[in-house]
DNA sequence: GCTTGACCTTCACGTAGCGTCAAACCCTAC
DNA sequence: GTAGGGTTTGACGCTACGTGAAGGTCAAGC
């Protein structure tokens, strides 16, 4: 039998560690004097408690260690819960990676301009949507703008009940040529839509379809007219030729506030350009 | 100007997040109603908001972060913190790596066996210490214990001014002799020794040497006789075999608790075997 | 002007796994 | 008997927020 200081050095963890597994149940010692209240653990414990350092190594949690060693779970349920923490593991992993890869670009960065750039692109992942929209091919930035204009009206109805998110513009031109824009504009769909089909005032149909999720998506806000778009496909320019990225889809245009096109000026939208690596 | 609850829709953050950050002094929000105590935040404060958001992603601490946005410090002190965070970065991967590994071989070691078989075998690593010694060829246990005894009583008066750590042994031998056992025994020194030359009683000199640091060592407890020291040794083989590893230097016998020798049935003595991996 | 409901405020607790005091009690050796 | 080292419980601290609760504000509709 060890006073709780002997056992801590034979098992080289604190005697906090083991108070605390004492509290919570995970390693009792095998005796408790009455008076003192000294805790004696026998060197017979050394193995339970090994056995908890090692699953806690493993990734498990303390809870999920305790249910382990005393609901002593049968093999199949273990294997069942390495599993999970392979995948977690994976990912954990995987995320590493790319945190490291993104503190060499950074300093990369520093040694190739002096210093480290405003960071106005983030990267993030997007979620599948429904789209209540409308596609057309335009001749002009200020019809893109009838449009939209046109399409919140058709819709007052629909924004009214909160069903509508978010304004989404899709660009789906290759190329970009000024008088020949292919663009789809709608509204995000928080609920589902009561109406089998919807129409503009001029009875253009329009139609409900879904917006695949897109893992990685390089995002930037711009604030103010569209006419200054450029400095915002700029940045993500840079962006993407530091970090080994290329555009790999449609890019988004989403109005973060309404819209008003009376102040557009003031107006807050987010580009979003799906991006993939590129292979080095 | 936005409305909290706005500000956290543009830039995809909670509002508690902004508030926390409001508390702490890494985004102050533009303007503060005096009498509502309304935040309002500035398009303008989107791109700080971003750095703070990529820093974080990074690794940095929010103190950190706050550090390097505020006290505007140099690319080179910037430098400075992303290499430091890269080898943490490195590290975290290296053990994730680690983890994942291990989680897998329990995977399969399940699958081979049908359950987790009891864990006593832990790896660690083990920093360099100052050894002070005696080497020495011995025909028996008995002898080497009788070693043990010697060097004890010849160092008593050192080891009550707490300058003497654990008794360890190192096996020198190669190969295993009952009659020729290459045996060194001796502290580990917690201090300076002052004085240049220690001798046994018999005058034989001892000797201060650095034990290298090793980064894996395959530990385990043993307790009671030396004789049973094969249960351990079979199972640093077992382990060794199934998360491939190999033997890479001479075991180590630790005693962790005083050994006495009237009462060698209660001694705790920890195995170390170094250990490295093998080319698979 | 009044109601209503959405929005905002501060305050405070909870998280995981212990580290780190603090005040008081216990044990053992000289 | 006392000194000093070990032990007890209790409590707070750490990170980066999430999640209420209780109550004040704002804008729209009547």
């Amino acid at each position: 039998m060890f006073k709780i200081g002997d056992f801590s050095r034979i098992a080289r963890v604190s005697c906090r560690l083991l108070r605390y597994y004492d509290e919570l149940g995970l390693l009792r010692p095998e005796q408790i004097e009455r008076d003192s209240g000294y805790r004696y653990y026998s060197a017979a414990q050394l193995p339970r408690l090994n056995r908890i350092l090692v699953l806690k190594e493993l990734g498990l949690s303390l809870d999920e260690i305790a249910r382990v060693l005393d609901s002593n779970l049968s093999a199949a349920e273990l294997r069942g819960m390495l599993l999970v923490r392979r995948n977690d593991a994976q990912r954990a992993l995987a995320e590493e990676m790319e945190r490291l890869r993104h503190i060499e670009s950074r300093i990369a960065q520093i040694d190739a301009e002096g210093e480290l750039s405003v960071d106005d692109v983030i990267m993030r992942s997007e979620p599948a949507q429904q789209l209540l929209s409308l596609r057309r091919v335009v001749p002009s930035f200020a019809a893109a703008r009838e449009l939209v204009r046109e399409l919140s009206e058709s819709l007052r109805a629909l924004k009214a009940k909160g069903v509508l998110g978010r304004l989404t513009a899709i660009a789906h031109a290759q190329e970009f040529e000024t008088d020949r824009i292919d663009v789809e504009v709608g509204f995000v769909l928080q609920a589902e839509l009561q109406d089998p089909v919807l129409r503009l005032a001029s009875g253009e149909p329009l139609s409900v379809r879904e917006l695949g999720a897109v893992e990685r998506m390089a995002t930037c806000v711009r604030i103010g007219l569209p006419e200054r778009a450029h400095l915002v496909t700029g940045k993500i320019g840079v962006f993407l030729e530091a970090n080994g990225y290329g555009l790999a889809g449609p890019s988004r245009e989403v109005f973060l506030q309404p819209p008003r096109l009376d102040r557009m000026e003031e107006s807050v939208v987010e580009m979003q350009f799906p991006i993939a690596k590129i292979a080095p």
